[in-house]
DNA sequence: GTTAGTGCAAACGCTTTGCATTGCC
DNA sequence: GGCAATGCAAAGCGTTTGCACTAAC
């Protein structure tokens, strides 16, 4: 059974990008982190610790460039921050995210909510849907016992 | 029948803010450019036809307190741009956006898609929703006709 | 008159880019 | 060895802030 991380080298190389030490270590964490919505600056420190010299540009890079590739996700919660997390392999790419507003903790759901909805979208705007972002604001079960 | 100007003007003065010609225009143009999911920056040259000594600072000031006030939303569609856009008032806030990856055009769907699956967070994950977003990223009915 | 509101320019934080150097294939 | 990938520092861009001035109430 291939890890998650050789069928991501697998593909670098059959579309000719370079293995480097710099791509492996930012893959690894994310990898490692895979729900953590890491923000590039994140990854970057995490990379450090396995990759000293790596600079935060080619951090951006890999980013970028893992995004492009559908290898990742690149989500904007609205802070002004892109966080980045791992597409699991073969899924369909459905899962939303819950955002407190009292403690800021994300949490995700990842179950796929929106086909009814998508087909409605479809047929009654004419619309091709290809993706889609959904975050609820709220307040999670913990702050809410708290109040 | 009161206007949507005479209401928030209304409001302003209820919660002892000042109505500053500046203020005046940033509304006008946010009520003629209902639809138009202005940036800020957009916004101020705008503002600038009507009161052309208007900095870009101060709009953003009043961006943000309009939004504070829930005058406004404003909604980030992941492209590092905060845009803005008058709430209806009194409706429920409940609309979402149709992004079209083509052609960049960005239409919305006024109708509430989500209240079935509002309250299936809200039991299943004892989440207490407060808001939500939803984008769909996809092809308008305009760009598949063109393919 | 008081104090919130303003314009301007400088600072900010995240991200991108130019360029000379490095190292993967 | 060639060319993609890198590190660094500088620049870019949207946004925020400090401060002295202005004007709404």
């Amino acid at each position: 059974m291939g890890t998650r991380m050789e069928g991501i080298k697998k593909q670098l190389h059959r579309e000719k990008y370079k293995l480097t030490p710099q791509r492996e270590a930012t893959l690894q964490v994310l990898i490692e982190n895979e729900k953590a919505h890491l923000s590039a600056e994140e990854v970057y420190l995490l990379v450090k610790d396995k990759a000293p010299d790596t600079g935060l540009a080619t951090v951006y890079r890999t980013l970028d460039l893992l995004s492009e590739l559908n290898i990742l996700d690149k989500i904007n919660f609205g802070d002004g921050v892109a966080r980045y997390e791992i597409r699991k392999e073969g899924v369909k790419h459905f899962h939303h995210h819950l955002i407190c507003l009292e403690c800021g903790e994300v949490n995700e759901i990842q179950e796929d909510l929106l086909s009814d909805v998508e087909e409605k979208v479809a047929s009654k705007y004419n619309f091709l849907v290809k993706d889609h972002r959904l975050i609820f604001h709220g307040i999670c079960e913990k702050c809410q016992k708290i109040k």
